[in-house]
DNA sequence: CGTGATCTTGAGGGAATTCAATGTCGGTGG
DNA sequence: CCACCGACATTGAATTCCCTCAAGATCACG
């Protein structure tokens, strides 16, 4: 049972650098606006009507649930070129909200189902970007059933393998954030990234700051 | 860390009943030829080409992944009307088993897809489908996060869900894949099935017959 | 009625949580 | 410039929940 995470407040954050977009949600780049949000500005809420669907320009975004007794779980953070938001029913099923100061390109949703009734190549993207989600839950899933030194390598991997090329990761989220990603305690994610330090896996040069030094070791943490 | 379930021999056992079948998949109804699996009969496995998609009609499957050091996760059971085995990609990312004797609804992914491709309709419907996957899964991650009676709970009340206006509940599965299904061990779910019966909120009349005697308290641990 | 599979129960140990204190970093104002 | 402050992160000690290992109990089936 993880601690709830307190009420955050508003304060500016030079935002990440954009990065280059791959070949999903392209068709749609044309059809909404960019939008600017603040570190810690919600974006849309659970149960609210899924008017938009979004792509991270800049900045992270993270989703995530809230349980009656204040757990929270985030399902997902969003870097640059992800779509997020994206729903068959009328209604978001997760929260969002901003990471880091960011710039969103938000689309109408009834406008890109109305072109994918028309357009089987725009159907077949809204499919992919659907099925996309869910292999990211179904990975999810599996980091769930681990101990927490697999869950946090595994969250290593995972953030290295955005940034193709660099052992270097730049944590855009808290180690909160991080725990409730994992299901772990802040705690416990502090104390697991000083372990794989010690044992040589990782370097920690800033708190937000993660050299990979050893990919194997984490791999064979990972399971 | 869950034991790793030993292999299973394969003996009949009578088949559930069927059951009247919702909106989603309606339409591919007439498409497939309904096949036989025996109990334990594998259907297909992890990264096999996805040649098919699957509808039960009568009987209960399972869907898995193996991880290097022999935990298995359990990514859904699926019931008379559930699809299964329907991906966007070339390869099933799960391997799917029957859990009892059943009868399945084999369906050609290609004639499907090209269906699609043509009927907008046809394309919603695989769109949706795959959302609802989505949904489960999502689902089945906040489960995850939870104590274990929580998630004994939930599942309990995920089961009786599918069975409208009944309070009882005939389980298929073994308490091994209950267990791997909600990350425990196969002690910690009897034991916690246990406490819920001493504590009126269930009873059990066999092992595998559940009957829900307080829902409240059961929603109320569900968190 | 015996056999194997499945399920339950018990005792002990270990991993992660909880509670608590300390450390670090960036920003702000004296 | 440095002292202070709040947010964030790390570390320590004690506890709790679930797992592991082990032994019985129950059930289906030959």
């Amino acid at each position: 049972m993880q601690t709830q995470t307190a009420i955050r407040r508003v304060s500016p954050q030079p935002p990440a650098g954009d990065v280059m977009q791959p070949a999903i949600g392209a068709s749609v780049e044309l059809m909404g606006a960019t939008m600017p949000y603040a570190r810690n500005a919600e974006i849309f809420g659970e149960n609210e009507p899924a008017e938009y669907l979004y792509r991270v320009v800049s900045g992270a975004v993270r989703t995530y649930k809230v349980l009656n007794d204040g757990r929270r779980q985030i399902g997902g953070f969003y870097l640059p070129g992800d779509v997020f938001g994206l729903e068959v029913g009328d209604e978001h099923s997760f929260s969002a909200e901003a990471i880091t100061e960011c710039r969103i390109l938000v689309i109408k949703r009834s406008s890109v189902i109305t072109l994918a009734a028309r357009d089987s190549g725009v159907a077949r993207e809204l499919w992919a970007m659907t099925a996309n989600e869910l292999q990211r839950a179904q990975d999810h899933i599996m980091l769930l059933i681990k101990t927490a030194q697999e869950r946090v390598a595994g969250f290593l991997l995972e953030m290295a393998s955005r940034n193709p090329g660099s052992n270097e990761v730049e944590l855009p989220m808290s180690r909160q954030d991080i725990a409730d990603y994992l299901g772990l305690t802040i705690e416990t994610v502090s104390r697991t990234l000083t372990q794989l330090e010690q044992s040589a896996a990782i370097a920690l040069p800033a708190s937000r700051r993660i050299v990979l030094r050893n990919r194997v070791a984490l791999s064979r943490l990972n399971g």
